[in-house]
DNA sequence: CGTTAATGTCAACAATACTGACATATTTTC
DNA sequence: GAAAATATGTCAGTATTGTTGACATTAACG
């Protein structure tokens, strides 16, 4: 490996460095999503429908404004997705009690099924690169990436898996 | 934020823990490629432009195969933004001298000019998170995005920045 | 000379995003 | 209570980017 930099060299990150940030993220988010997208493919869902998946159970009983926040995307777009996974029997659609207007999505029984496989996968990787780097390098990356969000998705984050979102 | 966890909490990744690794991939991930997006949307180019332009940018006179092993798509998929990028003058094809059935990939003057304006917006994101973050957390972060990139895709990483891919 | 390799291209299809328009139910506001 | 705003759903059209499969050209290899 050896493409490391001293502490010093930090004063002027050379354009290099730089590019080479750049390429891991490529790299790396091509990995992060290869495992859960293997699974994706038997079912017939793409990574629209696991995004969807994972915020609504990271999230309970979020409602469909609150996905598509946090999804960024339109509605027209989330609410493709969506429809399948209801119809499917992986999300169910809830009438809100305080705002009938509102739908609050929950995933049924084989919708968590799904989810625990695919957070698996995902979860494997994400750990087998955590230990290989060790605690210290976990830490930094965490910080790296907190600095690469968006100013305005931050709120969306700080919310997520703290009961509700 | 105390989003942290303490060292030997490694010993066991709680489930919360890579969860949230998980979503920081994503929406670090978002925030990274938001400022070209900007860009090539006035160049009515798309993202799969930018990373041809990137890495024929790294890779002097890369061949149409070598990009094709980079980026892990199909020619038929790569080949419709080459021709643009071609047909725009951004990118030159060059007929190999050893091998004249390869193409050798080259940037015009016009397509370093759009790979300088797409990098310096992607690298002043790099470089303010590993500012704010500090020169040991980008060791970590890349450590760990290092663990997490296939091991297929490891020696295509290896070779780039260093003249000839 | 026949096979293999590198490239390019056509066509069809799928996933995911977008915009714009419109409908319905409900809540909020004046 | 009527009007305006909000939350959701849907239809239609379009763009980008990925896929398969088929086929052609050129050049290298044995």
């Amino acid at each position: 490996m050896d493409r490391g930099q001293s502490n010093d060299a930090m004063l002027y990150l050379t354009d290099e460095q730089l590019l080479q940030g750049i390429e891991l993220m490529f790299f790396a988010y091509k990995g992060f999503t290869s495992d859960p997208d293997r699974i994706l493919e038997e079912y017939k869902y793409g990574r629209a429908h696991h995004r969807a998946i994972h915020f609504i159970n990271r999230s309970h009983a979020i409602t469909v404004n609150g996905l598509l926040t946090i999804l960024g995307v339109t509605k027209q777009s989330l609410n493709r997705v969506l429809r399948q996974l209801i119809h499917d029997g992986m999300v169910e659609s809830r009438v809100g009690t305080e705002d009938k207007r509102q739908r609050h999505l929950h995933l049924t029984n084989e919708g968590r099924l799904l989810e625990k496989e695919l957070s698996k996968v995902q979860s494997d990787r994400v750990r087998e690169a955590y230990k290989a780097a060790g605690p210290d390098a976990v830490q930094g990356f965490r910080k790296v990436l907190e600095n690469m969000v968006d100013h305005d998705m931050k709120p969306s984050i700080e919310t997520l898996g703290t009961e509700r979102g």
